[in-house]
DNA sequence: ACAAGTGTAACCTCGGCTGTTACATGAGCT
DNA sequence: AGCTCATGTAACAGCCGAGGTTACACTTGT
């Protein structure tokens, strides 16, 4: 849903956008999004002010920002399927399983990556409007 | 974890394993050992018989199972990322950006999935005992 | 017949995510 | 200065999915 968050920042071009309602656009609540903007912030993809008017803005041109961007900032770059594990012994394959896997999942997960990063922000953007044009085309 | 399973299950070569001694050796219970096997069965990844000294093996030589076919075999072919979004509408994003996503985020776990097929069991099953052999070593 | 194992359901527990409320802080406006 | 809007952040309740636990029916080899 980051990809949601951003991708109305990207619809209002730089005009900041409150919180509240990104959140009510999302269907969630402003301490959620706000939650999730910090990480944002922290990746320096978007840019956020406090007072009157103000809100977030993204920090760079939609065509700038990678989804690969996007998903590594929400998901701080752990390996996924090994946490669950933890270290068991008095198995031949216990201890050793985690390191033998922990090669491959990781080349999995960049090749993952590498594919979204062919697609950036403005991408998603224009491919929406896409979609809602035919879609408020049959409404009436 | 169910790469562990069968990593196991392939160092036994052919030999039925109880889900008890599969459940030890992932250090968990059999029951949740059982559950995964049911997976693993539909995906026709292993057999397993009922009765007594029987157990669940391998279907075919390691060789032949890539890690992509053990994981859509657990994982169910459900694309991430889009189940915590419910349908919200009265934003011009809302409703259209699940399509949008839909598309980039396919082709990215196809492109993981890919790369998880590039390797097969044996590959890890070798793998495995290579660092456990320099382990052994080091521990007397 | 019996013992060993699986299939399966029911229930509990626990960790993470979200929703919610509340409050302090900062920024602009008058 | 003071007001108001909006973020940063903490604290807590609730939900949900995954795993642990127990219990029982069913199947198979000896």
């Amino acid at each position: 849903m980051a990809v949601h968050v951003l991708a109305v920042l990207a619809y209002k071009e730089g005009d900041p956008v409150t919180s509240q309602l990104l959140a009510s656009s999302v269907n969630t609540h402003p301490v959620t999004v706000r939650r999730l903007l910090l990480a944002l912030q922290q990746a320096n993809l978007v840019e956020t002010r406090k007072g009157a008017g103000q809100g977030s803005r993204l920090s760079r041109s939609p065509a700038r920002i990678s989804l690969a961007e996007i998903y590594q900032a929400v998901e701080g770059e752990e390996s996924f399927a090994l946490p669950p594990q933890r270290p068991n012994k008095g198995c031949p394959v216990g201890q050793c399983i985690q390191k033998a896997l922990e090669k491959v999942m990781t080349s999995a997960q960049a090749a993952m990556e590498r594919e979204l990063g062919t697609a950036n922000l403005a991408d998603v953007l224009e491919s929406v409007k896409r979609i809602c044009a035919g879609r408020t085309l049959r409404r009436k």
